[in-house]
DNA sequence: ACGCAGTGTGTAACCGGTTACATGTCTCAA
DNA sequence: TTGAGACATGTAACCGGTTACACACTGCGT
């Protein structure tokens, strides 16, 4: 037996389909006897509407696409928990459509969300803004997510990258650190680029002070190979500021096997502050990801309802949250 | 102007929107020249199909329903990273419904798959079986995640709890451990209950060893609470397992700061491996969390594209990793 | 000449809802 | 008695695709 539909109900109940639909969606003008027919039918049939055809005819799809790069751990969890949190207080379910690097498939599923979502959030900071008009599915409403923005097409929501890089920056001055090292993020990541630039913007302010700069990739095992390259070069250094708490917890460990003291040898600070930073005594920027998340699903839905467009762009604050690494041992 | 649709597209290239959607779903019989009036009009428009109507009439959405408890961290995130590469591998796309705890509105956010989605993972070991058949959309294909399974009424893919609690007890033993301690998850949690039940069989099978046990519920800090009621009670003890790692993290810190000694005054043991855990140092059990998805969902698409039923039930391994908590410091 | 098979195309029904509009009934005032 | 107005209900068009079926055209064998 096929699944009941709403003219399956309406012939059980002997009323209209137009009856039964107005039952279901709680309209007024039901006389009382009507609506205790469509509803023991409904009972019995175990009718559950169809959201498909619900969506076709009243172009609404309740659905929003979560647009995300390969992300792992704490981030991806962190975000898409602030964003479910909106979510379901707002009646909304998510669409997750992730970015695989290189895929080009990828692509396409991402214009197949026309017809799916009522608008997407989009959160790609290793796309270029035309790559990014390229990929985007057309007449659905978009916020841009930590996404380099287009000049205003959509509205973009970032995080305060150069603040923090610049908090970073002056906490290791007052420190007194001379001879600074960057960990820098992939080379074609906004993110990273706003941290290694306002970083080294205002490092290089400092008297004396010298500033290096080497490549990571995000990931951890960059973090440890990129210091234990360092250590064996020779070239002194007494602080390390890595453009993601991974790397930093990378950079670390390689210390703690060339038996560095840490923060008194070499400072570390990072920037995301991942639960395990608080575990470890890193010293980083605390980035609210989850708010960053509800605060972005709030904007999309207001404008999705129509109540406003957001203003075109705005910063993400985040905060410096000195620990061990930095600090008193 | 509005989104443009195949009649349109039909229209502009002057043939009809039976062409079009030949030329679009790669059907063979159609004209050279049909075609490339057809794609012609599909860049020229900047026509994208509209996935409900489609889904409407093929009775197919592409999209799976992933339906997981509140969760957080790596949990959460390794486990829809194993399904989501499975499902761009096949050509799917996730939609997350979140089932808050206590929620009302959760249980109809699920009956709205219906004409949503193709399928449905669901997990949620905090339901009982009645409670789950009342939330679940009728006639969606489902299967269950580490969930208790309804008798045979859904496939169902489970950790093997009760290995890895055994795996556990007897590495205790083997350390000759003689008052033991088992911190539980939440009572209604089946995960919960099958660790503390397998874990107990076994550990009581020692000569001469005690077992208690006190109840948690999954989170760092009641860890941390019960270690220290367990301390300043005086009950001696020189063994903790507790039902997750998260558990067994708080355990550790209300250890080190009450100065016991780890693991030569008190071992310690969690179970599922987050990546905290090997920072740690902790002794656990490991569970490939994304492989638990990618199975999950493999399984599920294959019986949605009619590949035939998966076996009803099926026991996801696990495996003992011993570290520093109960190995040598 | 005819029938027949094969090929490409178009027409229209259908998927399962929503909803504008028409219809029918009832009440009450003129 | 009649007509207006309020109200509940039903009919059918519509959302935007897919596809069964009908049709027209071509080239072939007899």
């Amino acid at each position: 037996m096929a699944e009941a539909t709403i003219r399956d109900v309406a012939s059980r109940a002997q009323v209209s389909v137009a009856s039964v639909s107005r039952v279901l969606n709680g309209f007024e003008k039901v006389s009382q006897e009507t609506r205790e027919r469509v509803t023991e039918a409904v009972a019995a049939l175990g009718y559950v509407p169809h959201a498909a055809a619900r969506s076709l005819s009243m172009a609404r799809t309740h659905s929003i696409g979560v647009v995300l790069p390969d992300l792992h751990g704490e981030f991806f969890s962190e975000i898409v928990r602030g964003m479910d949190r909106v979510a379901s207080e707002r009646g909304y379910l998510l669409l997750l459509a992730s970015l695989h690097a290189g895929s080009p498939l990828g692509t396409s599923a991402l214009r197949a969300l026309r017809g799916r979502v009522d608008g997407a959030l989009v959160m790609a900071p290793h796309l270029s803004e035309e790559e990014l008009a390229a990929t985007l599915p057309p007449g659905v409403p978009i916020v841009l997510l930590n996404t380099r923005g287009q000049q205003g097409r959509h509205p973009a929501i970032s995080l305060d990258n150069a603040a923090g890089a610049r908090a970073i920056a002056e906490h290791l001055l007052a420190l007194d650190r001379k001879r600074v090292v960057h960990i820098a993020g992939p080379p074609g990541n906004a993110d990273a680029q706003e941290r290694a630039q306002a970083f080294a913007a205002r490092v290089t302010e400092g008297h004396g002070v010298t500033l290096q700069t080497v490549e990571g990739d995000f990931s951890e095992r960059s973090g440890e190979v990129a210091v234990t390259a360092l250590l064996t070069s020779q070239e002194p250094f007494d602080a390390v500021f890595a453009a993601n708490d991974n790397m930093a917890i990378g950079a670390l460990q390689a210390l703690r096997q060339a038996g560095r003291q840490v923060p008194e040898a070499v400072a570390v600070a990072g920037f995301d502050d991942i639960p395990m930073a608080r575990h470890l005594g890193l010293t980083t920027v605390q980035v609210r990801i989850a708010e960053l998340g509800e605060f972005g699903l709030s904007e999309l839905l207001d404008t999705v309802e129509g109540r406003g467009m957001p203003p075109a762009s705005t910063l993400h604050p985040v905060e410096l949250v000195v620990r061990a690494t930095t600090g008193q041992a």
